[in-house]
This record gives structure tokens, sequence and C-alpha cells, in this order.
DNA sequence: TACGCCTTTTGGATCGATCAAACCATTAGA
DNA sequence: TCTAATGGTTTGATCGATCCAAAAGGCGTA
């Protein structure tokens, strides 16, 4: 293994100090155009890299973002995908992301304790979030940078930074999808009330039905499986509905087998393979603008309170 | 935000030396019993945690895993079961979980570079291995720590740990499941010839029917989507085949269109969601074991050469 | 009492990068 | 001519944990 070359090594390759290679890298502004250049052929030629840990020991900034990792619950989930995207939009940034697992607000927070004091990463990502969420206020009251992916449901103070995907735009464009169909009496599948995701795409689909001057009372709620999905698609489609808008994929599935005028939500793979029609989040954009955030708060530029992205209608069959 | 706490704080708490906290904490024995307990009830009083970054200045170890996030090609993969099992698993041992992202052998092999110049991870965790794998030959000579998800195909040597799920006793399960079916023409849908895990799945299938006496002549290749497991699976089915075994779930999605005898392979949301029987991979004893043998490998613990897990299939409807 | 042996503790040096401040020319201003 | 300002570079000190060599303390034995 090629010995560890250090910020000396370079120094004395290029003819100078220590603090000037430092300054090529950090603040190349202060530096002489032909110094530059000959350090810069230096770090090259060494193929010099600063190592992540000496700098953290002087500046406390470790260049790390951590996120959570969730359990797969029913597996139709889209972190994955968000995850991607935020490895590669934080790399760009010069960020690395670190993981750890937890399985509720309390032991998320116990996570951020060790991990701050370990490795201090320089901000976190939350995910999930939801009323009366603890690891926001956590945050906040020590004043550590964070961002959320998913607004602050229930709280009226919008404290922090946080991108979101505007989920009854995205169920608007589905019951309108259908409209166009020709749809009269389109049901929607729920989630149970309380939850800030399920209301808010919920409400997508009522205020669509409301300002096409129709009734909006084909609703149900379910607890987000196919087989719900399924019973509530039959009951509905008793009470007179021809299509139906589902607050998920997993929900739209079951819907899938009383009729086939169905919309999901999320676009995962189930949908694809199967060919149902869905709303599709953006999630590689949400991402790249959670480090964006999170990157400008952290080098002090003036930050953005939030993002509202606008999921894509992904047709794939007719209703 | 509270002020940090150095190992200097704990000793002077304690009526200590940095050396003895020191002690405490990496070399217990050498410490008597009581001088222990007064520098364990400090770093509880005080919150202590050691700092990852000065420690790994010193030791040149940083307590990282380094692990490629995939890209989710069809979205239908293993992999994020995999990384939570990992992140657990490695938490459990002092390590955490660092992620990044490449393209190909070439980039991955760059990304190598750049992480063990800056973070100097411990060891590197790799997935999907292939024939001809570029990435593992590069760490090898390097003489670096990584274990793979995936046994080395084509090359004989096993010169490095690696853990593996037997893919062959998987299909042999499902042929022979089909067998108890009281199905005689028993087909293969697999992929092009040449992929090791393809060729591994597709042997347990051709043994099993050859050990019962029947001929292992109903194959056909794929490029791994529903679309071309519909079209083989019809193929197969005008050829006499009355259930099929599928080198995926993917393309068991398609095969379930022609005939409901089919099993899948990996067990995904898919499979879960549409009720198909498939073999599920232990995949977080998976994680749990790379994570065994890298650590072994790093604490100089004699370690294991490699570790074949066997999948299990889970039966969702009668054949 | 002196000596050696063993356990426990101590102070100093170190890892690599950056901060703060000093340094050295050179030029502009009085 | 002298001082002040400027641009460009260099020199010690520092971050926190660990390594190293060596000192201090306790105990038993000659």
């Amino acid at each position: 293994m090629a010995a560890k070359v250090t910020i000396a090594d370079v120094a004395r390759h290029a003819n100078v100090s220590r603090q000037t290679v430092s300054n090529v890298l950090n603040s190349p502004e202060v530096v002489k155009e032909e110094t530059r250049q000959r350090v810069l052929a230096a770090v090259e030629a060494l193929g010099y890299r600063v190592s992540a840990a000496a700098r953290q020991m002087r500046t406390g900034r470790s260049r790390l973002l951590a996120t959570r990792i969730e359990t797969t619950q029913d597996g139709m989930n889209v972190f994955d995908r968000f995850l991607h995207g935020l490895t590669e939009s934080a790399a760009g940034s010069g960020y690395r992301v670190l993981l750890y697992t937890a399985t509720d607000d309390q032991s998320e927070i116990a996570a951020f304790d060790q991990l701050l004091g370990e490795f201090e990463p320089d901000g976190f990502v939350l995910t999930s979030t939801h009323h009366g969420d603890a690891r926001t206020s956590w945050l906040a009251e020590r004043d550590l940078p964070f961002v959320t992916f998913g607004r602050p449901w229930g709280t009226s103070e919008a404290g922090h930074p946080w991108v979101d995907v505007d989920g009854a735009a995205g169920t608007e464009a589905a019951t309108r999808h259908l409209l166009d169909g020709g749809h009269r009496r389109i049901g929607f599948l729920g989630w149970e009330t309380g939850s800030g995701v399920g209301d808010d795409r919920k409400s997508g689909w009522s205020r669509t039905l409301a300002a096409g001057g129709l009734d909006a009372d084909l609703a149900l709620e379910t607890d987000g499986t196919p087989a719900q999905g399924q019973a509530g698609a039959r009951e509905l489609v008793e009470r007179g509905a021809t299509a139906l808008v589902c607050v998920s994929d997993s929900v739209a599935l079951g819907a899938l087998q009383v009729t086939p005028a169905v919309v999901g939500f999320d676009d995962t793979p189930v949908a694809a393979a199967i060919g149902l029609t869905t709303l599709g989040q953006p999630l590689a954009e949400a991402a790249a603008r959670c480090v964006e955030l999170l990157t400008d708060r952290l080098s002090g530029r003036p930050t953005a309170s939030h993002v509202l992205l606008t999921p894509t209608l992904v047709i794939r069959k007719d209703p």
C-alpha cells in the first residue's frame, strides 16, 4: 500500500510551505497564479488527498451528512431511490452520506447524540416527518443543521428548511385525468385521518371534484395494504364509483382486482411491473434540493426556507 | 450546543490522567477495578464520547465501512434490505456505513481511491460480483480489507472472503415443490448464459429434474423483464410445460400472466403483493456475516473464507 | 534498610491540516 | 528619506486521542 501523502510532502515537492498548499486548496485567491499551478501540479503528481480526519480535527467540520436508513415495511417505498440521489448529490458538493438505523423518534435522537459525539456529522437529513415529530425539535433546540424530506406536519412554524412533494397536486392531476376519461363518480382510498401525507393526498382529490361541481363523498380509509385496498374498492364500486384514486401503489394494487380505472401513488417497481397508472415523485431532484438547502446553510449562504416539488402522472393504461 | 467533552475533561473529573482514561476504554484489563469504575462514572456524568477523527488521526483506523448504493434498475432488487442489515450489524460492532455511488467497475475503483485518501474506510463491502470483476483484484493487490456479497464468479481462486446465497439450492427447493405438486414438465426461465447468478440458479433446476429422471429441456433465456418472462412462458407452455421456475420475481411476474404454477426468486415486494411463491434470501443474516468476516479480518482474528446461505421457499399459492 | 518486581500512572511526542500571526519584499504616500 | 500599506509566503501552535518511555507506588524478601 502506498504510503500516505501529506500536505508536507506536497509542499516539499512544490518548494513552498504547508500553509501555501493549504491556501491553494482552500483559498486559491490569495495565492499567486504561478505558485498555484506549481502546487496543483505537485498535488496531481503525488496523488495527494486531504485527510478528512485531520481537517475535521482542526476545523470541526466532517463533510459528513447523516441519514437514517429505513426499514422497508411493506417494501413498496421510495426511500432507496431518494437515498441514491442523496449520495450522488452530496458527493457533488463534497459531502458523504453516513447511515444509521433507528426504530422510533427516541432511538433516532439517541443516534443523533451518539453520532454527534463520535463522527460529528455536519448535518442530518430526516425522512418520514409526522405530527409531533420529536426529532426536529431536538435538533432545532441545539441549533444543529438539518433538512427534512417531508414538510413539518401540524406545527405552523416553518422553523427549519424542508423539501417535499406536493401530494395534493398529484392527486389533483390523477383526479383530473380520470375526469378527462369520462368518469364522474370517482372514489378515494386513503390512510387513516391524521397522517399528514395521507390527508394531503386526499385533499387534492376532494378539491378537484368540488371544483368540477361533483360530490366528494366516495372516500374510505385503509391500513395501506393491498387487502384493504381491494375490500375498500369493492365497497366504493358498489356505492357507484367507476374509478379510484389511491393514496399509494400498495392500496391501488388491491383496488386493481376490482376495477381497472385506478391511479396509484409513488411509482414503485410494482406499479411499473403491472402497468399501473401512478404518480411519480421527483426523488432525485428532491434529494438534490435537500443537499442544496443543507449545504447552503452549512456554508452560511442565504437559505431558501423550503421547496415544494410536483409529482408527475405516469400514465400506463387507459382508465 | 454543549461544549465538546474531551478525554482530559474526563480525567480531571475522575482525578486520573488522560492515559488512564484511555486505558479504561481501550484496555480495561490493565486498570484497577476501583479506578475503572470511577472513570466510567465520569464518562457517564460528562456524556463523553471518543472523537472518531482524533482517534483516526493517531491509530489510522476510521471505523468506517464503505459500500456502494446501487441504482435500482428495474427496482425489483434486494439491495435496500441488505443495506439496512449491514448498517445495523456494523453498528453492533462499532462501525458505521459510508455510501458512495459508481456506474461501473472503473468508476467504483476511482471511488475506492478517493475514499481511501480522504476518509480512509477500514474496509469495503462489495455487491453484484460478476465475471472478471476488476474491483476485487484492485483491492486484493493493495491488500485492502473487503468482503463481497456474492461469490467470486469465474476465478477459481477464493482469494477473499465472501458471503453468498445458494441459488442452486433455492431453485432445487422450488423445483421439488413443483414436483411434489404433481408437475412433471417443469420449465425454467433464466437470464443469458454467462451471468454467474443466473447459471447457478438454473443448475439447481436442471439437477433436480435429472435426479428425478426427468428431462431438463424446457429452458429459455430472457433479458429479465416481465415482458420477456411472459413471452418465454407462453412458448414453454406451448411446448408442454405445466409449471415454471423463474430466475427472478420480475420474470415470474410476466410468466404469471400465462400460467399460475410459477415460482420466482428474491421475494421482492412485488411477490408479496401479488401472492407469488418465491425464494427469499436471508439478507439480514447475509449482511451480518459480511460484517463478521470483515471485522474479524480487521481485528486480526482468524477469518472464515466464505459463507454460503440457503434461501427459503416462501409459498404463497398452490402450484 | 535496601533491593527487585509488579502494577498503575505520568508527561511528552505524535498523527495531518488549519489558524493566527509574523515575516519579507516591494510599492505608494507624506 | 521615511513610514505605511500591500501582496505573497512562512512559522509556530493547535485540535483530541493514543503511543511510548519512564517514573511512581506497593509489596515482599534478603
